[in-house]
Parts: structure tokens; C-alpha cells; sequence
RNA sequence: GCCUAGCUAGCUCAAUCGGUAGAGCAGUUGACUCUUAAUCAAUUGGUUCGGGGUUCGAGUCCCCGGCUGGGUACCA
């Protein structure tokens, strides 16, 4: 018996054992009992035509809904597809059975068998002639009209929430498939699919601190890793030129709606291509989407704004967007003092300590990328923001990438990946000055080899979801987020 | 991290000025062989998040702690 049961043993639980000791005692074991499910609730409804037809179904689940009505009961089980109803009455399933069968609770996982019929009120229904008890569940679930509220129970016990819930299954159900998708997408398009190390020395690829852990056997610290980046272009320099992975990173940082510690994340690497080809792979992949999983290519938000995915999508630079929200043509050519005073002009605060390209970039997160609700290709960021894109070939000052953002924050960021080993050292090397990302050498030293010329880009999986699913919160796109220990 | 709100029966929620802690669902007993939050009758169930304090008396007021929500900061 586990710890929950001893600590909050009611007499609601009580009752329950007691009925189970009882089925046991007379030669029944709940847990050890089988049954042969040939439909789901939905495959069941759905072979439905006419009562004359006396289709036979055999469904399982759990009972959500108990109506007893003296010699005849209605209930509702709910499997994988969703509810459907049983008709009980004890001339079908005889009278000894019937009466065992009155003891069942709500929660109790059964087996159910029989024609299919339809009711007065129109509700196709089994009618059932065979029925069995295939786990008997102890405790009461929560109430069935209001659901689980409670956001507390909602994440330390998901499966109560799942059970109730059927927008929360719903949603969970939609990232499955978000993820499915995307795989089905990039097979297609003939990228493989790698798994990289999430133990590493040295976490790279973003500036986000570390989860430090140890290994005894060799007696060393590892880090969990913080993106993906650096290991999937060892797997371009090894020669797989399409590549990706789709897996969970860990950034030891603060919580928020839109911050989970351990969230997952895409990462796509394609050799001689460039941002510019990853743009089309982007939208390509979330029209996918949207037909496979969402069936329409707008999303509406839970306070009623639609976002509207279809076609193709604004491009702008990080420039015009600054020059644009500042009203300031001269905005970069102006001292950082200048900047200062135009922010508080604008009303922005903004850390007077912060180097000038930070300055401007707290303009962009503040002031631009809030507004940003309609997918938006932010192209051509300036070059200290990034260390591991390539320099645009007639503005030196920015990059060849972009920043999609959506819903008023960024999705996806991808870039002209840098292959150059000298450039890529100098870059790490400016970053570890300011103390923004320990430099990973091996990296340095795959490069040395040749990687090709690549497009790579990063999706956040989470926040996706969050898009598409309409939810407002990352803990509601997330099964199991992280919360302290209670 | 900071600000703010919440925590009462298994679940959803009440409880006036500080004065016997209530209801619905679930449970138990009974009635009902087409119900839809089924209905009807009766009924069980409480360490009010934990600890301390003020008071004749605390769910309510004060202090400390815990967990959670919302906001904010940090976060390429």
C-alpha cells in the first residue's frame, strides 16, 4: 500500500477496500481479471446504423457515470476515444451478476458487451449482456460536474485531471499528435532522426545557466545540456546532412507561464541550405500541422484574438521593426546616451548599465515582440546577440537569421549556421569575455574538419503547443511540469 | 527573487461583527427496468494547510512556516 493511501485513508476508502475484500473472499480478484476489447467508445458509436442490426460490441474504460434505477442502471465508461453508455438491466446480464455488479463504483475500470441500440433521448448505447470488473479503483474521483479545479491537483495529480478533464485530455492528446507530425514532416523530407547526449561537459549552444549533477563512476561533474545545437553539427560534420532531434533540454532558471525548467525542444540541421531555406521549412512544417492535426490554419486564443497561419508570412528586419517603434531613422547610428533618452521618452525602463546593442535589444523584447501576434519573420538581428550564425555578406553589423515570433513571442529562432572555425572561436571567445557561455573546444576542433554550409533552426515544442492548442499557460501544455516537492 | 491572492468534508463551494462549521456532488440505506448534472426519502462524513499568539471564545484577528495561483524580474 503506498504512502497516500495510509496518510488520507477515509472511510470513502474504507467502504471500498472493504467491497474488495469481500469479492476476494468469495473467489474474485479485480486485478487479475481480463477482458477481450474489440471497440473503442468511438469505433463502437460509429458501427452503429439501425437497432434492428443488433451490432455486437465488446468496449472497456472507466465508469465516470453510475445511474441506478432500481432494476436497471445507465452508465458512461471512458477509454482512449472518449465516453460512451451502457444500458445494464438485470434481465440481460441475470440476476446474480446484476446484483454483483450493484456494488461497483464510480472510477471501477469494467468491461462491457452486447448489441448496440439507440435511446429514447437518441443516444446510442450498449446494451449489455456481459459485463465484467477489470480493476476496482479505492478512491472517489472528483466531482463530476465541476471537474478538478484545483490547480495544486491539477499538475501533482495529472491523471485525476486527465480523467475529468476533457479539455486537459484533449490538449494533451493535440501534443501527441503536434509531435507525431512533425516527425511524419521531416521523414518526409528526409532528415534522420539522432539522439545526442543530454549529460554533457560543457553546456552549449545557448546562454542559459546549467543543471549541475555528478557521476560517481568517474568521480566527475556533468552538466544537463541546454540546447542541442552544438552535437547536431557534429552529426553535419559526420556527414548526416539532414538531421534532427526532438527532445528535452534543461535551463535552470526561473518559472513563469511561459518557462518550464525542462521543456522540449526541435532542433533541424540541413546542409546546404541556409535561414532562407529554413524559412520555407518552418512554414512548410506548420501548415503540416495545421491540416494534420488542427484541421484549420487559424488558432484562437483563449481571450478571443485569432492567429492567422496560412499563406506566407511578414518578413521584417530587426532594423525597420527598431527604427519603426522608435520613430528614430538615425536609431543606430546614435550614442547609447541618445538611446537612453529616446527609451524614456517612450516610457521604456530601461538598465542605463546595459552595453548599447542591449539597449536596443530591450527595446525589441519590450516594445516589439509583445506586438507580434501574427507570425512574423524577424530577419537580420545584429551580430552580438548571436555567436554561432554566419555575418550577413553586405551588413556586417547583423546575421543571417531570423526570429519567428508568434502570439507576442518568439517561436523559433534559425540561422546561416557558422562554419568558418576561425570566426566561430573569436565569436565564443568575445561571448566567454562576458562571461556568456563556457567555450566547448571539442567543438571547435569538429569544425576544423569541415562542416558544411548549413540552415539549422530551433523550435520551441512547448510554446508551439501553447499557440496551437489556444492554452495560456506552458504547465497546461506540459503532462507532468515541475513543481516542488509537497 | 519580489509583489499579491488563496488553502474549510473525497470533490465543488458557503460560513454576516470573533459566538454550536453548512450545502451540492460522491458515499451508505431504501424506492424506481430508457436515464442525461436522473429523480425521491433517510443518513454518515471536519486536526478549517502546519506551528505559535491575542481572547471567556478563532475558519475568521496577529506572528512564523509550507504549498499553490496570478503578476513581475531573470531567461539569446
Amino acid at each position: 500500500m503506498n504512502e497516500i493511501a495510509v496518510e488520507n485513508t477515509s472511510d470513502l476508502y474504507a467502504v471500498r477496500v472493504q467491497k474488495l475484500e469481500e469479492m476476494r473472499s468469495s473467489g474474485f480478484d479485480p486485478f487479475r481479471a481480463n477482458w477481450d476489447q474489440k471497440h473503442t467508445s468511438a469505433e463502437a458509436i460509429g458501427l452503429y446504423k439501425r437497432d434492428e442490426d443488433q451490432t455486437e460490441v465488446s468496449v472497456a474504460g472507466r465508469i465516470v457515470i453510475f445511474r441506478d434505477m432500481g432494476k436497471a442502471c445507465f452508465l458512461k465508461l471512458l477509454d482512449r476515444d472518449g465516453l460512451i453508455q451502457l444500458y445494464v438491466k438485470k434481465d440481460e446480464v441475470g440476476e446474480s451478476a446484476y446484483l454483483d455488479f450493484k456494488k461497483w463504483d464510480i472510477g471501477d475500470i469494467m468491461g462491457a458487451s452486447g448489441p448496440l441500440f439507440k435511446t429514447k433521448t437518441g443516444e446510442v448505447t450498449v446494451r449489455t449482456q456481459k459485463i465484467g470488473l477489470l480493476s476496482k479503483s479505492l478512491r472517489s474521483l472528483p466531482e463530476k460536474w465541476h471537474g478538478l479545479v484545483d490547480e495544486e491537483q491539477r499538475l501533482r495529480q495529472r491523471y485525476l485531471d486527465l480523467i475529468t478533464n476533457q479539455e486537459s485530455r484533449n490538449r494533451m492528446i493535440m501534443r501527441t499528435k503536434i509531435l507525431q507530425e512533425i516527425r511524419q514532416f521531416l521523414w518526409s523530407r528526409d532528415f534522420r532522426e539522432v539522439e545526442t547526449p543530454m549529460l554533457q561537459n560543457v553546456a552549449g549552444g545557448a546562454a542559459a545557466r546549467p543543471f549541475v549533477t555528478h557521476m560517481n563512476a568517474l568521480d566527475c561533474d556533468f552538466v544537463m545540456r541546454i540546447s542541442l545545437e552544438l552535437y547536431l553539427k557534429r552529426m553535419l560534420v559526420g556527414g548526416f546532412d539532414r538531421v534532427f532531434e526532438l527532445g528535452r533540454v534543461f535551463r535552470n532558471e526561473g518559472l513563469s507561464r511561459r518557462h518550464n525548467p525542462e521543456f522540449t525542444m526541435l532542433e533541424v540541421y540541413q546542409a546546404y541550405s541556409d535561414f532562407r531555406g529554413m524559412m520555407d521549412l518552418m512554414r512548410d512544417m506548420v501548415h503540416h500541422i495545421c491540416e494534420k492535426v488542427i484541421g484549420s490554419y487559424q488558432v484562437t486564443r483563449p481571450d478571443g484574438v485569432v492567429i492567422d497561419l496560412s499563406g506566407n508570412w511578414r518578413e521584417a528586419t530587426y532594423k525597420d521593426l527598431i527604427i519603426e517603434a522608435t520613430k528614430d531613422p538615425q536609431w543606430f547610428s546614435r550614442s547609447k546616451e541618445e538611446k537612453l533618452k529616446r527609451c524614456s521618452e517612450l516610457g521604456i525602463q530601461v538598465d542605463p548599465n546595459l552595453e548599447d546593442f542591449a539597449v536596443t535589444n530591450d527595446v525589441f523584447e519590450k516594445c516589439i515582440e509583445p506586438t507580434l501576434i501574427q507570425p512574423t519573420f524577424v530577419t537580420h538581428i545584429p551580430k552580438e546577440l548571436c555567436p554561432l550564425a554566419k555575418l550577413n555578406q553586405t551588413d556586417s553589423s547583423v546575421l543571417d537569421v531570423f526570429e519567428l515570433c508568434i502570439n507576442g513571442q518568439e517561436i523559433a529562432p534559425a540561422y546561416s549556421e557558422q562554419n568558418d572555425p576561425f570566426i566561430q572561436r573569436e565569436m565564443f571567445e568575445k561571448q566567454v569575455g562576458d562571461e556568456k557561455q563556457e567555450m566547448d573546444t571539442d567543438f571547435l576542433h569538429a569544425l576544423e574538419y569541415g562542416m558544411p554550409p548549413a540552415g539549422g533552426m530551433g523550435v520551441g515544442i512547448d510554446r508551439l503547443t501553447i499557440l496551437l492548442t489556444g492554452a495560456s499557460n506552458i504547465r497546461d501544455t506540459i503532462l507532468f511540469p515541475t513543481l516542488k516537492a509537497n
